[in-house]
Parts: C-alpha cells; sequence; structure tokens
DNA sequence: GATGAATGAGTGTTCATTCAT
DNA sequence: CATGAATGAACACTCATTCAT
C-alpha cells in the first residue's frame, strides 16, 4: 500500500484559493482546481469527500491559520489596550502576507457555503480575546456593549482595510495603520 | 408589437437575487433562474446580453438604490454629525428591510465579478457625501485621514452588524443602533 | 418554438433496445444510446426525464404493444381453447417478429428495474385474457387452480421457447408450434 | 505464506449476489462489492482476473450448487415419474430456499452476460435427467418431442412461479405445488 | 496474500446559449 | 416579443484497474 501523499492535499488547497479568487466559486470546476494542482480530478476525491468538502475544508484551514496569528503574540499581562494592538497589527500583518487566503475566507463567509461550518469550533480559538474585551469592559476601559459591537468597529475595518477587493486603489501605510487602531480604540473605549 | 415587459426583467433580477442568496453563483444556473422568474430561459436574452450581464446588472440595480435610499433626506444645512447620522440610519433601514438585496451585492462584491463593474459610476452618487466628509475635516470636526478609513469606521461596521451572514444571532435594537452610530462617530471625530 | 421531433424519441427507444440487448444495461450507457439514436446525450432529457424514465419507458411501450398484439384477433364468440390458441399464436409471432423488443423485456422484466414499473396499469390490458379463463374454470373446461398456474403452463413456456437466449440453438417449426400450444392446453384443461 | 483465504472468495460471490439482486449489474461496481463484502478492492482481484470474472463465476457456482440439489436424490430405478417428480420438488425446495441465488441467475440467463459461459460444461450435469427423458419418449409414456419442448413445460413454469419477481404476491403452498407438477406431467405425458 | 493510494476513462446530468417558430 | 426544442461543452463524480508497499 502506498502511503498518502500530503503534498497533494495541500497542492489542493493552494490551488482552491487561487482560482477561487480569480474566477469564483461558480467557475472553479473539480477538474480546474485538480489541473492547477497537478493531480488528477479523481485524486481530488481520495482526500476530499465532494467538491463542497474541499472548499469548507480551505476554509476551515485558513480560518484557524488566521486565529492563530492573531493570537500568537497574545500576552493576557499587557495592558488591553496594548493586547488589543498586538492581535490587531497580527491581523493586519497576516491579511497583508497572506491577502488570497484573506479574500478566499472574506469570499466564502459571504456565500452561502458559510451555512456548512461548525462556527462554534472555529470561535472557540478566539475565547482569550473575547475575555479580555470582558475584562475591558469590567475594568471600565471599553464601553459595555454587546461584543458583536466591538468586533464591529475593532476587526471589520481592518476587514474592509486590508482587501484590496472592497478597498480599492488604496494600501495602509504604517503611519495610517498606527491611526486606524487609534480610531478602532476611540471608537470602543469607555 | 408588445413592448418588452418591465415586469419580466424585474421577475429575473428578483429571482436571481433570491436564488443566488440561497445557493450561491455556482448552483444558479440560467434556466432556474428563469424557472423561478417564470419565464422562458430564452426570454432572459432579450433582456440581458448574457448571464454575467444579468448578473452585474442586478448588482448595479441594487447598489443604485441603496445609495438612493442613504442620501434620501440628505439636507446640507444640518451640522455635520446629523448629516451622517442620517445617512447612516438611513442606510441601516435599507439594509434591514431589503435583507435579501444587501446580501446579493455583499456576495457580489466578494467575489471576482465586481471586477466587471464600473465603480466610478457608482461612485459618483456619493459625492455628496464624500464632500461632507471633506468639508467636517476642513472645519476640524473630522480626523484628517484618508476618507477609505473614514469610510471603514462609518460604514463598514454597519454592514458587519446588519448582515445576519457575518453576524449571526444577534440583532441591534433602536437603543444599540443609536450607541453604533456613537462610536462610528468617536472613530471619526477629531 | 419548434416543434418535439417524435422520431428523434423514436429513436432513442430503438437505441435502447438494441443496446441493451447487445452489452446490457451495465454498459449501456447514456452518451452510447444518443450515439446509436443520432442525437446529443443532452437531447435524451429532453424527452426523457433521465435514464431510469428512458428504460422503463422503453419496457412500458413494448409491453403495451406486446399486449395490443397478442388480443388483436380476441374473439369472445369463439369456443374457449380456440380463444387461447389466437392468442398463443399472436404471442408467438410477436415474439418472433420482434425479438430484440422481447429480450428486452426478459431482461428488463428480471432486473430490480422491474420494481420502477406499475404493474396494475399494464395488467388491465390483459383482462380480458383472464376473463376467459375464469369462463373456463366455471365451464368447468379448464382446471380450478390459481391463474398463476395456468399462466405459468400457458405462456411462460412459450416465453422460454420463443426466446433464443434461453432456449439455444433450437427454433420451432410451424408443426412444432402446433404440439407446443396442445401440451399447454393439456397442462391447463381438465 | 498465507493461503488464499476461501473465506473472502465465498464473501465476494455473496456479496456479488446481493448486490446485483439489490441494485442490478450496472449499480454493482467493483468497489460497492468489495466493501459489502468487507475487503478491499484489490483484493478482489487476487481472486478474480476481472469484474466479468466475478460474475460469471458467480453465475457457474450457482449453476452447479442448483444442479446438485436437484439431482440429489435422484434414483434411476423408480417409475419415469417418480423421478421427475423428485427432481421437481428439489429444484422447487433449492430455489424457495436460495431465492436470491435464483434470482441472480435469472438475471444473469437474461443478460449478454449469459454468452460468457461455457453452457456445454453446464447442461453435462443434467444427462441423467436427459436420459430419463429419452427412455420415458421410448416407453412411451412421454410425447415423442424436442426435449427444449419437455424442457419448456415441465421446468420453466416452475421457474415462474417460485421467482417472486416474475409472479407478484402470490406463492405455492404445498397442495397447489402438487397440482403444478399435475399440470406439468400432464403436459409431456402421453 | 492483501491493501489503500492513485488515476485515465467514462458516468449521468446540467450548463449557457442558439435556433426556428 | 417570447418561447420550447436542441445541443456541444462542461459539470461533479465513480469506474475498473494498477501499483507500491
Amino acid at each position: 500500500m502506498r502511503t498518502k501523499d500530503e503534498q497533494k492535499r495541500k497542492a489542493l488547497i493552494e490551488a482552491t484559493v487561487k482560482l477561487v479568487n480569480e474566477i469564483g466559486f461558480a467557475a472553479s470546476s473539480v477538474s480546474k482546481i485538480a489541473k492547477e494542482a497537478n493531480v488528477s480530478p479523481s485524486t481530488l476525491y481520495v482526500f476530499f469527500k465532494n467538491k463542497e468538502d474541499l472548499l469548507v475544508s480551505t476554509y476551515v484551514e485558513i480560518k484557524m491559520e488566521l486565529s492563530r496569528a492573531m493570537l500568537n503574540d497574545f500576552d493576557d499581562a499587557l495592558p488591553i489596550r496594548d493586547i488589543l494592538r498586538n492581535v490587531w497589527f497580527s491581523a493586519f500583518k497576516y491579511i497583508s502576507n497572506n491577502l488570497e487566503y484573506y479574500q478566499f475566507i472574506e469570499q466564502f463567509a459571504n456565500s452561502p457555503y458559510s451555512e456548512l461550518v461548525d462556527r462554534e469550533a472555529l470561535e472557540e480559538h478566539f475565547i482569550p480575546l473575547i475575555e479580555v474585551l470582558h475584562r475591558g469592559i469590567a475594568h471600565k476601559i471599553i464601553k459595555d456593549v454587546d461584543r458583536n459591537l466591538l468586533a464591529a468597529f475593532l476587526f471589520h475595518p481592518l476587514s474592509f482595510l486590508a482587501n484590496p477587493r472592497l478597498c480599492h486603489d488604496w494600501q495602509l501605510n504604517a503611519q495610517e495603520l498606527e491611526t486606524a487602531f487609534d480610531m478602532a480604540w476611540d471608537a470602543i473605549k469607555l
């Protein structure tokens, strides 16, 4: 028996991201993805149950990587503003360095495919972050509002600013990035 | 000679929105859309050049309606904060009342189809709003930053909060909506 | 609008019979059938819902033709033996002249596809025949046994004798056919 | 060195019968058969040259078992009618107890696969039976007709009566079985 | 002996679009 | 204007089989 070639799985995920970004879900056929990954279309089915499974797996894998990147240098000992600043900059860095991945998950999240994902399992990874927000509220540093509202101002502007598909012809420089975080902080701080 | 039946065009647009939201671009075939609109697939080609034209036209039509709704009660005489508040609430109202439309344009904007749209033509409608921001900057009421940054904090959180596909299991009530605008204003005000 | 071409439907049915007889259900792919019928595979779906529908429709169509042929010169006024003799010979004639059709329905009836057919609708056509058997029983001409038993000896030997797939290297001649009917009659007569 | 595991061969034959009866030749893929037999698809090729070989072998194996069962208590010393009666009842018993096997060989015999079988080798097993018929003819007990005709009335009705796929919603009871044999005998006796 | 990985060829079906009416 | 018939191209997926282990 041969052993399963993990490189092929990886190549399929990469090819999926590339093609979906370039031509969208609609046009990203199994055979095109397989060709891009240099495997036979039938080989795809050795690694994934079907096309849907491939797409969802790709999404979950990237989302996990993003959450890992964001919480990479998470340090509970720092002041709350610094913790959030670190997460914010880590997120921006990951997105900037992995724009393709990021555009894929944005497109995915806005499509009906998003309903196929086990959201709770993914949210688990953000628990430390959510706890920081709660602490901020308790310490009267952050506004006492629903965490969806906090997330809306803390991270959603970032996702817009970092995504060239939405924010055309404009790139944040280092200083503007700092300004952007200040604005986010102004929005949520008490 | 009958005139092109405008009702059929409308029905096709509606059917497109409905199906794309439910099953995505990939699965929304011309024949399914035609069936949903109660016309023959070939009739679709009387109104639209092809499938792509149908999708782009649908997007543009909704986007125009949205901009009209947002600037509906635009009154240059009001204080800047009030102008923006009105626009903000109008936007929220339109999105809430036309969630299907809104989800469609979000899904569209995050897909490669978005590149087919004449962005500048659409942006024209927002010129009065952009001018208000410039005035705010000139009057030292609003932070002197790129208008993309202002938009990121003024409108993007709203798009997240109003979209149940992104912001699950949570709905803004009237008071939280007010709080949300306050947060947006805190972010952009000097 | 073009009008549906009934010849194409007929060609598809013929092609189905031919191929299924030659290579079996397993190997009779939609594309092979379409090619044999000189239409595009997709055209097949204009006339039939799917492959299963094509196969079942083919079966039902032949079965109807067979029943019509068997009861063609049915004459209730004749003595019972003569009625059955006429049906018997009509059946033999139809089978001999349409061996391909007959082999198809035999193969179909012995496959799991047979469960998809509305048997009762088909049996309706044989009601006059069944009534003759009942009359024969009432008049003490035919054995008083279940009609399945009568059918088993009246028609099933015929289906074996006429089917070269089962009864190899042997063909009934006119005199043997007469003998065969005598044997059937011996089996069922009182 | 392990010896070829005869249990696995048996399991593959059983799985073939089961699946072909349930879903037909067309849908009975090698991998489904292997899964049903709890072996790997490639293991199948240790025991059989290919799929065709598996199907033909299954047929031959069952046909042999059937012939053995029919001639099990064959006793040349008995009167001809009793010999045939014994064979008839043995056949009925085997079919009733092994309906799955029987339906498989009927489906097989009515398919083009049947041409792949060495018929003569199989017929050899029925030689004693054929000789009894010849003796019956010589003794003026049985009609002097081709043996195919005799078989048609002696065994073919049985195959219809015992096969629920053909003879729906009706089961022979012990007495009717006796009647059935009487009818067969009436057909062939002089 | 036995098996899971791997695949080219092929499956049934739907696609976007055109055509004749 | 509006449509159902028709289709080549493509779809997602499974096939029988081989290969390395």
